[in-house]
DNA sequence: ATCCGCTGCTACAATAATGGTAGCATTCGA
DNA sequence: TCGAATGCTACCATTATTGTAGCAGCGGAT
């Protein structure tokens, strides 16, 4: 409803205190690790090229995460559109090794019946 | 409405096929790293202790969760209750940097403006 | 000045996901 | 047989996400 929130705080969970879950409750949203990873990985775009780089999302998502990942530190909107500042691809680089992860992840559960 | 889809692949994105969206979409959900997260840190529970390690996790979607990871291969459910596979605790290592940097990113953006 | 295309972004309504409470069926020990 | 604990489901209210359409601003070409 026209509202999105976002008054300082996270209107999810991440009520631990633990600052990993307050970054869990950050990253564990729709599109959100996402977004950072083609951000900091295809570099710096326009917020409709970031649209067709996510695939599906929409532009009121979009909208929201880039808002909260702004908020966050993680990202910025300079003149030439979207990029990662510095703190935001520290937290990439710590995604990288997923990356490797996932694929033998996929391997795993894809062709295994995943019991 | 008890439907608990999770036929065999999740609703949600992660059409781009890369592993590491799968990943993503997997782990971009309400609480799912946070449930791994304790289950490796504070050890094996059971589903009502994980509800309150967790806070205010509803049954509904821990349950939900859980079957995710399961299905996963990231976590088990033998008769002592829940406990995190091989390939679970491989994942929750390459996160555990991400608490350390964690801390330092809540003192980023707590004291300061955020701007 | 006018039109065009691009920018980021919002309105609106429909759908999906999550939260919260109550409660079931089962097991185990007393 | 009774109470307590187990994992889990029904139900409904609330929130989040989707999808489509479109706005206001800007710069360049005409």
């Amino acid at each position: 409803m026209t509202k999105l929130p976002i008054p300082g705080k996270p209107v999810r969970g991440s009520q631990s205190g633990a600052p990993i879950m307050a970054l869990f409750d950050l990253l564990g949203r729709r599109w959100a690790m996402g977004i950072l990873w083609t951000l900091c990985k295809d570099g710096p775009c326009t917020f409709r090229e970031l649209q067709e780089r996510c695939g599906s999302i929409s532009p009121t998502v979009l909208n929201t995460r880039l808002k909260e990942l702004r908020q966050a530190g993680l990202v910025e909107h300079s003149g030439e559109g979207y990029r990662a500042k510095p703190k935001g691809i520290e937290l990439y680089e710590l995604l990288v090794p997923l990356g490797a992860w996932s694929k033998e992840w996929a391997r795993m559960i894809g062709p295994e019946p995943n019991v």
